[in-house]
DNA sequence: ACCGCACCGGGAACCGGTTTCCATCGTTGT
DNA sequence: ACAACGATGGAAACCGGTTCCCGGTGCGGT
């Protein structure tokens, strides 16, 4: 039995080549693999690495130029399962191509991003993956365009998942779902059921997201020529606990409505419990459509109606357009589409 | 303007000292800080980094010994909602101290885990925390022993959370939460509705968290004095569809019962839209309770009873005690309390 | 027997930083 | 006026690897 824990302190290339009696440079050369070495050296050498329990320093050789690289992946809050599916997405795919995943929730702040990104610039990461609405301001735009070109200019690539779109030129892979013709079906949807009085529980106003499935609510209603009552336009965040607390308020003003369409399954869940303390029966008296299509939309009751969107997908496909792995995604700009899933929240107004 | 994206090759320290008319060393003592340098040389030199938008190589840092320090997140699948608090408290916690996170996915597969935590080891990861549960196997202590050491010899420390402890000796810091019990509470309670035939939806029968929720369902009905019915503990696995199957088959058996407990909220939550689809009401026709209180629990309908688990604080106290800040958790072995949440999905039996 | 070539392995330069050691300079004390 | 001293900054060694360049073998060919 070899004494492998002896000492606390990691081994380097040149204690094994000491102990195996050859140079530094056979040790690497055995273990890099692609280079002659006589059969009796190779078998002394992994003897002492093996005695040795010894790893080449991954952050030595990441300097030497033979590094693992690595990628980065910047979210709100991990917790969301939206995010969390894309997270996966993301995970697997970056593994598949070889690569470490960095991860960093910022909380919403964006000097935290900042530092992460700046961060990320000096780890040399291969690409940064920023996930997640945002408010769409010129001062947003200006701070990501700074971001994106520091990035390039160190060799990794920006890419904005789900975000605002930054100005032509600016070198940064964008990848969105298309959150506004989601909404235009969904809505579509609920109209074709007859319902006229649609409340929509929408997130931060200024947040993209929201802001895009609000426009699709807006523009459903345009086309089918009905007139949306602005009163019914409820804004709050992406949260449980928002959706319930808009859900009660609403219910307690007496505003008037025969369907709700929450800008989230979160939010959807949080209205569905609302509705369900004041006694409301859905779908019997009031429709319910979320959006997400989370896994747990299925086992809401009713049955949540709500839109698909392809998180997963959506976060492979970004490390493989950041990574330039892929033929068939060589546009800089792309957006994923999404479709109702219909179940049984929503029914015909009677 | 400054052209600050010139070319795409990132600059070195000897580029911005070469650009400031000083040496390397100058610059890398105007950055580093500590130590003292006339103004003026400060001046050209923080001009020169930023004319060139310099980071220093945080790889090369590392390799000089002044890097930031990673720590390392292994889970089977970051989609799980308790695994995704988890991995926020950790992500958390660690950048709080200063961590980098790096994070991966085993998708269960043992190899892509010991390749990933071997991965680990040469990027000298500060700590690795393994968590989620597993089969409790000979063969699985040999494996996660042998990983422990060699991490220990390589400076690292092994976390495991919510997974089997290894024998005494261990260089590991264990950390669970308390399965038997939280399970014997909620039984009890159940079993102190007057329930008696209770229907276990439990996980893959060698998973040692399903087995520890097990041991509390057999222990609580014990200390009751009832027998419990063999043929009403049911194997699955953790997810929302095996809940599903699982209460289906049960019920399509003819399976007599009053009340269903789940190992998890996931399967609570298939089950619940199992017993939904059968015309049952729940809890008027039979009760149900969950474990790990997800979010979602209480927008199921009814809110589903459950016991809570500190998910998140378990993922914070997991980094504070493997990387050694914390005095008031010295213990290589932590086990962390739950409690039940009582809602509205058990209700006495008539 | 001699030349050349493959094969193998050592030395040194390099990757991009940090830090120790030392030389220089301008001041100040007596 | 001259020695000592504090403030600066450069050269070089080091961190732990990789790889280029070369020199010493042992082998076969003529």
């Amino acid at each position: 039995m070899t004494r492998k824990s002896g000492s606390a302190s990691r081994s380097t290339i040149r204690d094994v080549a000491l102990r195996a009696g050859v140079s530094a440079s056979t040790v690497s050369r055995v273990l890099g693999g692609a280079y002659p070495v006589s059969s009796a050296t190779r078998t002394r050498v992994m003897r002492a690495v093996g005695e040795l329990d010894y790893v080449a320093d991954a952050r030595a050789k990441a300097v030497a130029g033979v590094g693992t690289p690595t990628l980065a992946f910047v979210l709100e809050d991990i917790t969301g399962p939206s995010f969390a599916h894309m997270a996966h997405g993301v995970e697997r795919e970056a593994t598949r191509l070889g690569h470490l995943c960095l991860v960093c929730s910022t909380e919403g702040d964006v000097q935290h991003e900042l530092d992460f990104v700046e961060m990320m610039r000096a780890q040399r990461a291969a690409a940064v993956i920023l996930v997640g609405g945002g408010a769409d301001t010129p001062e947003y735009r200006e701070r990501t365009r700074r971001m994106a070109d520091s990035l390039a200019s160190a060799g990794s690539r920006l890419v904005l998942c789900g975000r605002p779109p930054l100005g032509p030129g600016a070198p940064v892979t964008v990848i969105e779902y298309d959150n506004e013709g989601g909404a235009y079906a969904l809505v579509a949807h609920v109209l074709a059921q007859g319902h006229r009085r649609i409340l929509f529980l929408g997130g931060k106003p200024d947040h993209s997201t929201a802001l895009g499935r609000e426009r699709g609510y807006l523009a459903a209603h345009r086309a089918r020529g009905v007139d949306p009552d602005p009163a019914l336009l409820l804004h709050g965040d992406f949260t449980r606990d928002s959706g319930h607390q808009l859900m009660r308020r609403a219910l307690a003003e007496g505003l008037e409505f025969t369907a709700v369409v929450a800008a989230t399954d979160m939010v959807a869940a949080g209205a569905l419990t609302a509705l369900h303390e004041a006694g409301l029966d859905v779908p019997g008296d009031v429709s319910l459509a979320g959006y997400d299509d989370i896994p747990f939309a299925r086992d809401l009751h009713p049955a949540l109606t709500t839109v698909h969107v392809p998180y997963q997908e959506l976060g492979r496909l970004a490390v493989r357009t950041a990574l330039g792995h892929t033929a068939d995604a060589p546009a800089e700009h792309l957006l994923l589409g999404t479709h109702v899933v219909v179940r049984d929240s929503v029914r015909a107004v009677s």
